[in-house]
DNA sequence: ACAGGATTAGGACGTTTGTCCTAATCATCG
DNA sequence: CGATGATTAGGACAAACGTCCTAATCCTGT
């Protein structure tokens, strides 16, 4: 609510992206969001595209500062790749209405042959490298942290994906326990 | 190419659904891929949703031949699940480009609060209950075969995703590789 | 050859879209 | 208070959208 116009409109197209998808949102949508004047937008940005684009910043800035935190709260590594795992039990509601925030926005720049696709790419990167960092932490290489990041993330997508399709929350409970079994696992050094 | 008129427009029209997502294509796309007058479709179909609809359907015929094709060839539950695993490298270059047709659609659908997006699920449910039919002759009963079917096909949907927004065909190798051999581990009796 | 139904082409329609302009309002500072 | 720049409201604009109508054309059976 708080902040600069600017910041509202981001952060309300932020919100209707991820419930509507690019796309489908409309200047008309944003406007009524926040509460301001359609023809306003272009003060602030020359086009939708530039729109999209302070939100996908706005998302790795989020990310980047949720990161941070567990970074700095976890105490292990085990502990921290739990806490992604969990997202989500945490997000499970949006998720299984909307999916997941990051999959479904480079899913359909894909499908728009969006520019930016490549920059939402790097909400992916920004994860698969804390990942593989944590996994380097307990005692892996770097070319197999890396594979056990993108692994776990590619786990992470398909139950956001299967759980937004069927709506079935024990299937994403069980899910996650089964991937936390299995960071378990690695912790202790099997595989 | 050949087949009637209507069959032709639901044909061009999974093919564009799947490449551009289905609300960013129009009639008239569709019109000018399969050669006829915008206003024809009116007479084949009353909306656009009427199309959405057929598309599905075809959808759904298309993968219950093919789960058929595999009972029927496939000697053992092991090479069937396999051939599954395997969609994802023979549908590599398309799975890179536009995603898995499925979940990019459900999580269209979703956004869009699509009433169709129930029957769009049912192509989830085909592959579920026929993997699940498989495992089930793996040995496993019939709550735990479902999980399983479940579990393959969450990472079958994780690894599309993310290799469609990283384009890593690296990662989608050693992924499948990955599951076979979980697969051969489940044959086994292991786990 | 001809009638009658099936199929098609072409365009009208109202709406909505993203974009962009202009005048009015607000806030700030001399 | 008054002036100057920042911000906003409202609407114009062409293009594209899904929908729907009508006249022309094709095809089939007699």
């Amino acid at each position: 609510m708080a902040g600069t116009t600017r910041e509202e409109i981001v952060s309300e197209a932020d919100g209707l992206f991820y419930q509507q998808g690019f796309e489908h949102t409309s200047f008309a949508d944003i406007a009524a969001a926040v509460g301001i004047s359609r023809g306003n937008f272009y003060y602030h940005f020359k086009s939708k595209d530039e729109i999209l684009a302070a939100v996908i910043e706005l998302r790795l800035a989020n990310t980047r500062a949720m990161l941070a935190r567990w970074e700095s709260e976890g105490d292990s590594p085990t502990v921290r790749i739990r806490c992604f795992i969990r997202i989500l039990i945490a997000n499970q509601a949006k998720i299984m209405r909307h999916g997941c925030p990051v999959g479904t926005l480079t899913g359909e720049l894909a499908k728009l042959a969006h520019p930016s696709l490549s920059d939402a790419a790097r909400l992916f990167t920004l994860f698969r490298d804390w990942l593989a960092r944590q996994f380097t932490l307990l005692g892996r290489g770097q070319a197999e942290a890396d594979g056990l990041a993108l692994h776990l993330l590619a786990r992470s997508q398909g139950v956001a994906t299967l759980a937004n399709a069927l709506g079935d929350t024990e299937f994403v409970e069980r899910e996650v326990a089964e991937m936390c079994a299995w960071l378990e696992g690695l912790a202790a050094g099997r595989h």
